[in-house]
DNA sequence: TTTTATTGATTGAACGTTCAATAAAAAAAT
DNA sequence: ATTTTTTTATTGAACGTTCAATCAATAAAA
């Protein structure tokens, strides 16, 4: 089978496959030869690719963070409307996508999310995707409000999309995508509901 | 050093100690080695105290959830006032009494928060603790709303009391607790003012 | 003397990494 | 169009390490 061109393939491969495992069985139990076995390859090749263990986790969580970034990224891009409102929701809609592509990288995120407090290469990583959201947040709400009230409507409406999410990971049944958009853009109303809107809305 | 009686003092010690270990390295370098050499004693003693690892971190949980719930029902009690509305403030003021038992304690929770989707007792426990905060705060807002709202705030509250601590849990600095009490009575607030409220409030 | 508490060396299993060997494809030579 | 050579991809057994659990030995209290 060996065939010129393989890297992207394997790689992509390993880091679904890596997904696959830690939904099956958890990080701590995600070895590299279940790994592989997902992939359908041995155990040496995650070396060969990723120079490790911990360069293949670490570059799975780069791909999900990637992704999330993406799927926010899509839906602002596409809203006909500028208002910051519009906006709001975009992101909102955008951090529930993370759903569609459902339960293995749900549990995978929350296992990073717990790994990252202890080392450093995901701390930064997950810091970086922290601040991203907070700061598109708390800059939207700028246009609507005082400095100090959308960096506390940001705070709010972070923890809100996190909580959700995170509870929907750990239901079995899994995140409910629908129900937990319509919270959290209920949650945006009642945030804006005290500021005067813009023109459009 | 052996006297009778050790058994309640090394129990609580080796607790104190996994949330030590936890706070320190993370769930997964908390080895029985390093668990015991924070608690002063050594390895073997584990086993004998707790059958094994997996007890220690069983009781270890218990334990963070059973403080969690002697937080949320000693303040519940304390209230002067039988208002839903003063009984929702207690909830999330008793959940944010895990800060105080600061640090160590917020890691260990989102350890066992990420372990429990793969370790059936663990996820039991996690279960259970979920419910109970949902089912007190659904029974208090249906003294104001019709059922299905009640549902909708309860998850709601739910969602932004784990979103705030996740979210502190994560951060550098720790959980500024003031803060996210602030936050979640300002939500509570939100969610209240379409219902008129009972006669004292 | 008996009971209770504790130690720490030992054991066996499991893990990630390495590396010589292999096999297939691509390139070069005939 | 073959054959040979080179390159790239992949395997899987071996190695060294680490860990949880065990248990005979020990020591203090009862």
């Amino acid at each position: 089978m060996p065939k010129v061109g393989m890297q992207p393939i394997r790689r992509q491969q390993l880091i679904k496959a890596t997904m696959a495992a830690i939904d099956e069985v958890g990080l701590a139990d995600a070895t590299v030869m279940r790994i592989a076995r997902h992939a359908g390859v041995s155990a040496g090749i995650i070396s060969h690719y990723f120079g490790g263990k911990d360069g293949l986790l670490e570059a799975t969580m780069r791909q999900i963070l990637s992704d999330l970034g993406t799927a926010v990224a899509a839906r602002r891009r596409a809203l006909a409307d500028e208002c910051p409102r519009a906006h709001l929701g975009a992101i909102i809609d955008g951090n529930f996508d993370r759903s569609q592509i459902t339960g293995p990288v749900a549990k995978t995120w929350l296992a990073f999310w717990a790994s990252s407090m202890h080392k450093p290469t995901l701390q930064r990583l997950q810091r970086v995707n922290d601040h991203r959201l907070y700061s598109n947040l708390c800059s939207q709400f700028r246009r609507l409000m005082p400095r100090e009230e959308a960096r506390r409507a940001a705070r709010g409406l972070a923890a809100m999309i996190d909580g959700l999410w995170l509870r929907g990971a750990l239901t079995p049944a899994g995140l409910d995508a629908d129900r937990a958009r319509r919270l959290a853009h209920e949650y945006l109303d009642q945030l804006l509901v005290t500021h005067p809107s813009s023109p459009l809305s």
